[in-house]
DNA sequence: CTGTTAGCGCTTTCAG
DNA sequence: CTGAAAGCGCTAACAG
């Protein structure tokens, strides 16, 4: 392969001197071309088309500036899969409109889980981070912070100096499993990872207290008070840990719980991922829905419509664009809005 | 809300003042501390610690060191789509595992069509780039070039001094063009998007020369090779096009086809997203798959596996790595591995 | 093992 | 409208 010589790249003190300029002269022709001479800007701009002068070059501008014009984004553990899940892949989206309007770059940042983690956030150019829902014990959370720069986390944790922009996961949670556990006498919930190995399983009743990502613990505490509501006892709620969001895992843990001797009625999912694999294993189990089980999932994504899923309605498009927002200092809501929709999952 | 105070930061500088050391013996404690005395290492880093250092400034490393340690990846005009095409998904994924291996960055550029895609890239403090399969007359081929730097495309154009990392789409499209087109008397093809527009619609016989996508035209020339092949005439293949990589748009093509007064007996997709829309409508119509239509798709993706889906293998995902590889500068093999996967969609 | 010197490429400041 | 000076924060190269 023939990838061009790197070391090769034009200096403006260079495209300058060809011009018989001086370097100011060259720098405001790119930066404030009003303020020099067309004849000025002319010989700048032919010198620089002559020696193939690339533009001024953004380490030097960024030192100076003080400034990198990039955002950094911190996914998380698993990257791979962060590209999976559709709604990381709406939240991106929304960081990138709002980079994308002021020009900024966007900077993922590989976090593979290992010890030099801490190292790429210590060397990333950004002017500020943006960090996707994590555990309050991530090392990552230090690290970035000790970047001492702005920084936004969505969903949780709440860090002190640093924003937060979230859903009140708890309150949604109670307002679904007040819909899903109506009527109901044997009620589970299909549930992220509780722990930063993401390990599955199935337990009833879990310690919330211990659930170290605070948007799955806020989530498990509001449909605990739900079930509570409804009359259920919280030790009998059985809670199915998925270790991926994916409708695959669903399915499985679907599959698990309906074949035991006394299988669920009610299923709240903590993503419509889940609750559609959740759909397909009550189809091949025959299990009527919602008449022998009710289900429910999280965000309102378009497969949820299709499937006439009931659901929790967010945007995760727009709570990217208010991350972004914040870190760039600008006002923007933190209190994302939510909203209950009810489809045929769920009895009326 | 409030974030940390950017101005605050403390350098390099003071902290070794602190310390009672040289810059050097600061700088070295971070970079190379084998050869710093464990004594002046405890100085430094105490000092750092007692100052709140946030460590090395990567801007004023990336001068120095005349490199930033991050990759530009470029994705064309449709950013929020990017995100939410599993493939393009799937080739991010590739390209951040190797960026983690590296400890690189990975600096996604917003493409919004504007005439200041071109301003956005030329400020993006990156090492080389990498850019997602795009049309020979895009503005950012021209504007990555001009950058000097090494830069990698997926899919095409092919560009000189550029490196290009690409599937044989023509062969690949000929090769499952003789599996869907065979014992077939009218054959469709429902295809990306033929100009930088994107606009849709339904043409027999296209031109393929005109076609500005190298990677959209090549397997329309492979698909009329195979079509040719089987005794067909090109004018007589019908081409519908979708704007974008959605199964909802391959269920409207499909079902306007299948609408028509001579429905097409046999399609083959351009993604496995597309073909899977196309089965929903062939579902729809009460056309039977493969007796009535033959389907086939693109990609193999998890869907097509799910579908019974005869499509063309290929790995993004390993496509992603080797643009970043061959980005860095390593070797990386640049014509990627498919094949033709046979399943339920298409006769025997 | 530690320190001095020089300068990466650019733009802010201020003086013509 | 143009230019000279200074220095952003850091590290390669060399000398002690």
């Amino acid at each position: 392969m023939a990838l061009p010589d790197t070391s090769k790249r034009v200096t403006l003190t260079q495209v300058a001197r060809a011009a018989g300029v001086s370097v100011m002269t060259a720098s405001y022709t790119y930066n404030q071309p009003s303020r020099v001479s067309d004849e000025s800007r002319a010989k700048v701009l032919a010198a620089a088309a002559e020696l193939g002068y690339a533009g001024p070059d953004p380490r030097g501008r960024s030192l100076r500036r003080g400034a990198s014009r990039a955002l950094g984004v911190v996914l998380g553990e698993h990257l791979s899969y962060a590209f999976e899940d559709p709604q990381a892949a709406a939240f991106l989206a929304g960081i990138a409109d709002v980079c994308a309007e002021h020009a900024y770059g966007m900077t993922i940042l590989p976090i593979t889980g290992a010890a030099d983690d801490v190292a790429r956030i210590r060397s990333a150019a950004v002017d500020a981070f943006i960090l996707w829902t994590t555990t309050e014990d991530d090392p990552v959370v230090a690290a970035v912070r000790a970047m001492k720069r702005p920084a936004v986390v969505h969903g949780g944790p709440a860090v002190p100096d640093l924003g937060l922009v979230s859903i009140d996961n708890r309150a949604a949670a109670r307002a679904v499993g007040e819909v899903v556990f109506a009527h109901t006498n044997r009620p589970a919930i299909v549930s992220f990872p509780l722990t930063r190995d993401r390990e599955g399983g199935i337990i009833s009743g879990p310690d919330t207290t211990r659930v170290l990502f605070p948007v799955t613990r806020h989530r498990l505490e509001g449909y605990r008070q739900a079930a509570e509501a409804a009359g259920l006892a919280w030790k009998d709620v059985i809670v199915a840990v998925c270790p991926r969001n994916d409708p695959s895992e669903g399915e499985r843990a679907a599959a698990m719980l309906l074949a035991s001797p006394e299988p669920p009625d009610a299923i709240a999912a903590m993503s419509d991922q889940l609750a559609s694999g959740i759909l397909q294993a009550a189809h091949t189990a025959h299990h009527g829905v919602p008449t022998d089980l009710a289900v429910t999932g999280w965000d309102d994504a378009p497969i949820a419509a299709d499937l006439g899923l009931t659901t929790v309605a967010q945007s995760l498009r727009a709570q990217g664009s208010a991350c972004a927002q914040a870190a760039l200092g600008q006002e923007a809501p933190l209190n994302s809005p939510w909203s209950i929709v009810r489809r045929r999952t769920t009895r009326p």
